[in-house]
DNA sequence: TCTGGGGTCCTAGGACCC
DNA sequence: TCTGGGGTCCTAGGACCC
């Protein structure tokens, strides 16, 4: 008995169990749940908060209905951050522009994006998984990655389960239903023996997934996949592999490695080899520090920083104030500010100033900022402007424990 | 039918110091 | 005066992700 539980233990120590817990549709099925009438037809979200649904009270009845805004003749800079599977049935994928999905789905019901409410459900959902499996990696509002190890360890140790298979099943399971308990939303997950494997793993058999995929699956189920399910593999990437002849996994997998350091440089070549091979040995991080905090809005219509230069100056404004307040809500000081600009024909560029004393001032950061953008380009007309506020120090960390003031604390404010 | 907003990481080059 | 290296901090651009 104490030589099985050695020999278990041993083996769990050497495997991992890594789940990627992607939630379905995200942001479309939490306004399903809100107006669960819409169910079953296609949905987009995106957009200004021009198409909020309207509320309806028949004068007789006093029953009220809703009356949502479709695609149809939508005008605007708008992107899709969601469809619902309907709308993606016609062509309706995340960061398309609105007006080109209008072009596919007229039909397709338009609603705003709420965040807070986002955020709201990924919040409940990351605590029921929390409740299971502690070890998680944020991933964004709607992925996290899972640390499974030791819980299908315990779960192997306790000995009513009937081997590995199994159990990761049924823990990957017991997930799915925590979070479908909290949420009322499905989810997708994935469980491999690292991060690499459970992303691809996750999004296998989406929407309401539970996928295992281990190395012997590698070239059976990774190769014969396109080289960009690979995260990290991006457009530029995919369109450089493909000029290469490259254009699966597999392929990737078998071309020269030194091919790959010669494109690519040989930090990302070897990793892309690695990569091919299902071969990934990145821990699951459960803390990381903020290390930037942005506000940016694309304008209406295009801004010309003379012409245009009183409109320019207001959002201007308005943009580091908004950043002001999301520092002292969060709690961090920058001392490094920078603006961003896109002009009309899309390129950005991007100028920064570090100062000496890290700040959270609306008036501070905009008169840095404002220097920073006179730095810049300013004959074409400008799209969108953003203001960012790096090397951020954590105001409440400096301020220790805030449930031990001391008197330094007191006198040491704004400094 | 011209492409949002909020992030991270990497690279390359320059300034400056030892 | 010339040659040389390493380390750190900073800026700018770019790829990528959700």
């Amino acid at each position: 008995m104490r030589f099985r539980l050695l020999v278990i233990q041993t083996a769990s120590l050497r495997m991992r169990f890594i789940a990627h817990l992607d939630m379905d549709a995200f942001y479309a099925a939490v306004e399903l749940l809100r107006y669960p009438e819409l169910r079953g037809r296609p949905v987009v979200i995106g957009g200004g908060r021009r198409h909020q649904p309207e509320e309806i009270v028949d004068a007789a009845t006093g029953a009220t209905t809703r009356r949502f805004a479709t695609l149809a003749g939508y005008v605007g800079r708008g992107v899709a951050t969601t469809a619902t599977y309907e709308a993606r049935a016609f062509g309706v994928r995340s960061a398309i522009g609105l007006m080109k999905a209008a072009a596919l789905a007229p039909d397709a019901i338009l609603l705003p994006t709420d965040f807070d409410e986002y955020r709201k459900y990924s919040r409940l959902f990351k605590a029921a998984v929390r409740n299971i499996a502690p070890l998680i990696e944020d991933r964004g509002i709607d992925e996290i990655y899972i640390d499974l190890s030791s819980v299908v360890a315990d779960a192997l140790a306790s000995g009513t389960s009937q081997g590995a298979e199994r159990t990761v099943r049924a823990v990957a399971q017991r997930i799915k239903d925590a979070v479908k308990n909290a949420t009322g939303l499905s989810c997708s997950i994935g469980v491999s023996p690292n991060k690499l494997l459970a992303k691809i793993a996750s999004d296998l058999d989406k929407p309401d997934g539970l996928v295992l995929l281990t190395e012997a699956d590698v070239p059976t189920r990774l190769w014969p996949l396109a080289a960009s399910k690979i995260n990290g593999i991006g457009p530029k990437a995919t369109a450089r592999l493909a000029a290469l002849g490259i254009e699966t996994i597999g392929q990737l997998a078998e071309a020269d490695p030194t091919l790959l350091v010669e494109h690519f440089g040989r930090h990302a070549g070897a990793w892309m080899h690695e990569a091919a091979h299902g071969r990934d040995t990145r821990p699951v991080v459960t803390e990381s520090e903020t290390k930037s905090i942005s506000r940016e809005t694309t304008f209406e219509r295009d801004l010309h920083a003379v012409r245009d230069r009183a409109a320019l100056s207001e959002i201007f404004t308005e943009l580091c104030e908004l950043l002001a307040g999301d520092l002292v809500r969060k709690g961090y000081v920058g001392r490094n500010i920078g603006v961003k600009l896109r002009y009309d024909n899309f390129r950005i560029v991007t100028r920064a100033a570090t100062i000496s004393e890290a700040t959270q001032d609306a008036r501070t950061i905009r008169r840095v900022a404002g220097k920073c953008a006179k730095r810049a380009p300013l004959e074409r007309r400008i799209r969108l402007l953003g203001v960012r506020v790096g090397a951020l120090e954590d105001r409440r960390e400096m301020r220790g424990d805030r449930d031990h003031t001391t008197v330094r604390d007191l006198f040491d404010v704004e400094s």
